[in-house]
DNA sequence: AAAAAAT
């Protein structure tokens, strides 16, 4: 694994100082300085292979968090070993312990719940892993920044689909149970239509459409918003994308509120949209990681060369539905809503059971979908990038690219979205394996870039050779689990 | 011919 040695290297590495053009100077240079210093003094006891327990509480020593943290200011943060001591409400203890079976905060939860919950309550732009708790990261800080007694809408929590709103506002609903904290979302009811009073609850996740319809309303008030957190942060600010109302969003919030605090999440945060984060978000804390160490291990990355895209079909009947009974569940990522919908209907035609999604289906279908992969009855599911993100369901052991992720400009690799896609899988320390369905020479660039850009291999499996997928699938330890 | 998101 890592050798101290290694461990200097980079905490004195130029990339802790790429301070972005444009950005805030003195403060970053500032609050770099004052991070390189806390590392130098608590890595020099390693120069003497001496083991100082009481000097590692920064997770900058532990060999499996490469996180890079930058202060705003002098505040000192003790990361949190016990969610005791966060000062937790005691309904929210509860909430952790009985409804959410959690025993203690994990790396992440540690790191930035201190940042998010102490005085004065400053932002935060987060990057931690796929599956490594930072939903639960932002719904405490939702949950405990809420005044219990005042009924009005305190807590934004902002999001990129429909499916990842309703599986927040779960988490939600669970960790908040024994707190009598109010919640509600866009995908729950429609407060335009149905009622004209204004939303009462405390805490609110929605996507921006019908967010900005309930705001232009005046049925959703900012007066008294306190949080504003944007899940999958690097999404929701991206150029082409989200980024024209989040910001919308929250310049509207902080008018109401100057002291608001903006919390962003994400597992990636490509330089671009790192920039512009520090430039939007002033005087975060900020807590980052390496995108060498994104690439999770625990997740068995694959490349299979198809001559055709025929083939790649028959990959996909010949080698994944045959095995699906023995394989736990499996997601099919493909580029387009038209690919989504043929797929399924090929593989209906030939017998084989599976579901599809995509964002033109209309939201009762899609919650069919959905709760019938939750629930198992269905095991294959194919998905546009509706899924990419944050979807979390346990059982997914194998992610399959059908098509590669790719930019609008489909020669260009959507790195990003490939480390989300196969994320899907191997959650929470489980077992999961990745194959990238390769055919043509712009997907066979693409998927070389991508093994180069996070330095990870992806070694190739022949796309005909049936003995040799069922060996990594066993190799991999997924057909061990019978269904 | 990209997906995502309002009416």
């Amino acid at each position: 694994m890592q050798k101290p040695a290694e461990l200097t290297t980079r905490s004195e590495s130029p990339a802790d100082n790429d301070v972005p053009p444009g950005f805030e100077d003195v403060e970053v240079n500032e609050a770099a300085a004052k991070l390189s210093s806390v590392q130098v003094s608590e890595a020099a006891p390693d120069a003497g292979d001496e083991p100082d327990t009481s000097l590692k509480t920064d997770s900058l020593v532990e060999r499996d968090t490469e996180v890079k943290k930058v202060l705003a200011d002098d505040t000192l943060y003790t990361s949190a070993k016990t969610f005791e001591e966060l000062g937790l409400s005691p309904e929210l203890l509860q909430g952790l312990y009985i409804e959410m079976k959690f025993e203690r905060p994990s790396k992440i939860q540690a790191e930035t719940l201190p940042l998010i919950l102490t005085p004065p309550h400053r932002s935060l732009i987060a990057q931690a892993h796929n599956g490594s708790g930072k939903t639960t990261c932002f719904t405490l800080a939702m949950l405990s920044r809420v005044d219990p007694a005042l009924h009005a809408p305190q807590a934004l929590c902002v999001c990129p689909t429909r499916e990842l709103v309703i599986q927040n506002a779960a988490v939600l609903e669970r960790l908040g149970k024994y707190s009598g904290i109010t919640m509600t979302s866009t995908a729950a009811a429609d407060y335009a239509t149905t009622r004209r009073a204004r939303i009462n609850e405390q805490i609110v996740v929605g996507t921006h459409g019908k967010l900005r319809d309930w705001m232009s309303k005046r049925v959703l008030s900012v007066a008294a918003m306190k949080v504003l957190v944007f899940d999958e942060a690097d999404e929701m600010l991206k150029q082409e994308g989200f980024l024209d109302d989040s910001v919308r969003m929250m310049r509207q919030l902080q008018a109401a509120n100057k002291d608001l605090q903006i919390l962003l999440f994400s597992a990636t945060f490509n330089e671009r949209v790192k920039t512009f984060a520090q430039k939007a978000v002033k005087d975060a804390n900020q807590v980052f990681v390496p995108k060498e160490d994104l690439s999770l291990d625990v997740i068995k990355q694959y490349r299979v060369y198809c001559p055709t895209s025929a083939d790649k079909v028959k990959v996909l009947r010949d080698m994944i539905f045959p095995q699906c009974e023995r394989l736990g569940q499996t997601i099919i990522f493909v580029r387009t809503r038209e690919t989504a919908r043929d797929v399924h209907r090929l593989m209906e035609s030939e017998g084989h059971k599976c579901t599809s999604i995509q964002g033109g289906m209309d939201h009762t279908a899609r919650d069919r979908v959905i709760r019938e992969f939750r629930d198992g009855t269905t095991k294959i599911l194919i998905s546009t990038d509706v899924l990419s993100r944050g979807f979390d369901v346990t059982q997914v052991t194998l992610v399959i690219n059908l098509d590669l992720p790719v930019e609008k400009d489909v020669r260009i690799p959507a790195f990003e979205t490939y480390l989300h896609r196969i994320g899907r899988s191997g959650r929470f320390g489980r077992k999961g394996v990745a194959f990238n369905l390769v055919t043509g020479d712009t997907e066979r660039r693409v998927i070389d870039e991508i093994e180069a850009y996070f330095k990870h291999p992806i070694p190739e499996v022949p796309y005909d050779n049936e003995e040799e997928f069922v060996n990594v699938l066993r190799r991999a330890g997924l057909t061990e689990q019978e269904a």
